[in-house]
DNA sequence: ATGTCTTTTGTAATACTATTACAGAAATTC
DNA sequence: GAATTTCTGTAATAGTATTACAAAAGACAT
């Protein structure tokens, strides 16, 4: 199941997107400093979007108020390592919990909890890029969002 | 081919989305007055995707210097009637030069002229949802961006 | 260690995008 | 044609993102 539910064991799943952000910043050569843990700490505490002003009120029960332009650059090391995906339709950003570091990611977004999750469909992936040959276009990167009921809200009126 | 070329024949394809959205408004009931032509109109002057603060400037040429929310306005009516979409990643909204009412549209962006077109591929559709119901998903809207090359682009450094 | 060069950080200001509030105009209803 | 509702225009403000620049930290050669 691709969906966190409300009472999922979230320290170990946390964790592990930690030493996951960790490892591919070192495999590139980067180092993380406080503000880029911080702000990913703050992304990881729950599985939903989350705005750069929102990070910054957060960043304060951190010990350190951070500014929008020093998430901002958090943000986009964190991006480029794959650890995060920017909600595009949300204006906000989610840490990934993928075990690959995804690029392309196909981002599901629940309208009735907020949680977001990621699909990472082949099927939808092949059928992306040979839809765009057909129409001769040469696709370098993908947005996939989707807006629906996540499987906690489904039946249920809310999570 | 779904991407209009530099000199393709612009003002019958104009007309022919200016009819369209006429023949959807009176359809829904809705009865479009000078504000939505002129922001419709300044969207179809070209095949990309143009901001709102754009259009305001643009709008001063159309003899009338709409406001923000005048033009959010307009756009919001034209989105209704699926003849304007909004492009997410780029604050910008696109005219559709489709000839159905498209609510689900498959964007495509070129990154070296910045035309924008539409996909509306079945086999698209049919992944997302099936990969949705595999995830336990009930999708109600979906927002697809594609960037990469165009056919005019491919090849030739620019159009 | 010291000085130079480069990169990163913090602060402030500002630009860009979107919405709210409200009064006046226009259309609708009775 | 008066009352009600809906739409329009103006202004102000909220929310998101970037630029500019000086100070601090890190890298590297001497």
């Amino acid at each position: 199941m691709t969906f966190s539910t409300p009472h999922h064991g979230h320290d170990a799943c946390a964790d592990a997107a930690e030493k996951r952000v960790e490892a591919r910043a070192s495999e590139a050569g980067k180092r993380l400093k406080d503000n880029h843990r911080i702000v990913f700490s703050i992304l990881l505490s729950d599985h939903r979007a989350v705005g750069v002003y929102d990070i910054a009120a957060r960043s304060e029960a951190h010990g350190k108020r951070l500014q929008p332009v020093q998430i901002y650059r958090a943000l986009e090391t964190l991006m480029e390592l794959g650890s995060v995906h920017r909600v595009e339709s949300a204006n906000a950003y989610v840490a990934c919990h993928s075990n690959h570091a995804c690029r392309r990611p196909q981002i599901l977004i629940c309208t009735a909890c907020e949680r977001v999750s990621e699909m990472d469909s082949p099927k939808v992936q092949n059928a992306l890029e040979q839809a765009s040959l057909e129409n001769g276009f040469v696709m370098t990167q993908q947005n996939i969002e989707l807006r629906g009921l996540c499987p906690n809200c489904t039946g249920q009126p809310n999570a």
